[in-house]
DNA sequence: CGCAACTGTTACCGATCGGTAACATAGCGG
DNA sequence: CCGCTATGTTACCGATCGGTAACAGTTGCG
């Protein structure tokens, strides 16, 4: 991966992120920790090393901004999935609590806010917001994976138990933020165990 | 309650709504279904017949304002949480099926957000939001409801199982934002008897 | 009646919002 | 070297934000 030819290196040491990149992890890290609504372009802007006007340059309002970003952590999140199914590829049960146990990890962190979709989902209730194509798309994904990944394991009433997982993974990402992350986890955890090992 | 004297009704039938009540009520339908954030106090105003000037005679500001309104609605939550212990005060399983029941019916609700207090948490993120004191109070608060009815309940475990279905409530009041009402509701109810029923 | 408290109305404040025009600069490829 | 494209900079736009001053009813109560 990292082979690459050993000389004519200049190009990649002067490494400039282009401004696109800086300006959507400028957007993920801030709209997810302080709020979509909450903060505006021109901080994105500022955070980014750049500028409004060369943040309208790639990204025609606020709102495609926001969609772009969306699209961009529901990649990521799909990623890591897909990544952890390989790892267990035989063993979906095996792989649904390993997804369990990571998002888990995840929320245990200090800065956590849970699911920066499901955020989303709650501060853009305009159903034509282009954020929620975006959004929908996402969670109706992961919803298959998991069924998919429940019928592989031989689960009877799959769906079912993969939408209580879905319900629960969503609850203890909002939970974290009201009551704190210790019961919530723990009960993530325990039902998760539960529901793919004692159900049938 | 409404035997009252026969005569001397006058200042009733005029029934005037006192501004800071009507403000509430507007504020709690805004707010709700809009988002706190997307929703300005002129709005609120203008909504509960009245003016900006008049909300803050009653409001130190907007932050208050929406304190107050998550007072509002927790206390409203609370009391029907408490009606519905007195109807089944010798049946602590029965009392949380009916809660989990009643909270699924307006889940099925075209218009539900699912929780206003859950989502105002995830659009208030600002630790020292005076908004922020009643939201964990209120959720800590239901939280201690369902875990005395659990233990109530005999069941063994009852702070986990409690923690579940709160997981599972929350859980559903999100997942009907982004994956719609179904499958998430189904996955409630059916995970919530067998968490009582099955379960020790 | 007369006074006081509450409510309504209008106009305004500074700050910030999303978004744009105009121009200067830099870097890269022909 | 020239020219084009992408970026940076500054200044600005109208709209809206939360919040307030000043004044005009209105209402109820002594």
């Amino acid at each position: 991966m990292t082979a690459g030819r050993p000389r004519k290196v200049p190009e990649q040491s002067t490494a400039v992120v282009p401004p696109r990149a800086r300006i959507l992890a400028a957007a993920q890290d801030l709209f997810y920790h302080q709020g979509i609504r909450a903060v505006g372009v021109e901080l994105v802007a500022a955070s980014a090393d750049t500028n409004k006007m060369t943040l309208y340059r790639h990204f025609s309002s606020k709102d495609e901004l926001v969609a772009e970003y969306l699209k961009d952590v529901a990649g990521e999140i799909e990623a890591a999935w897909d990544r952890l199914a390989a790892r267990h590829a035989d063993d979906p049960r095996g792989h649904i609590l390993a997804w369990i146990d990571e998002m888990g990890r995840q929320m245990e962190r200090p800065e956590s806010r849970g699911c920066p979709i499901t955020n989303a989902a709650i501060e853009l209730p305009e159903p034509d917001h282009p954020g929620r194509a975006v959004i929908e798309a996402h969670k109706r994904g992961m919803r298959r994976r998991f069924a998919e990944r429940c019928r592989a394991a031989g689960l009877k009433d799959a769906d079912i138990i993969a939408d209580q997982l879905v319900l629960l993974l969503d609850g203890a990402g909002v939970a974290l933020q009201t009551i704190g992350r210790k019961g919530p986890l723990a009960a993530l955890r325990r039902q998760a165990e539960w529901l793919l090992g004692k159900a049938q």
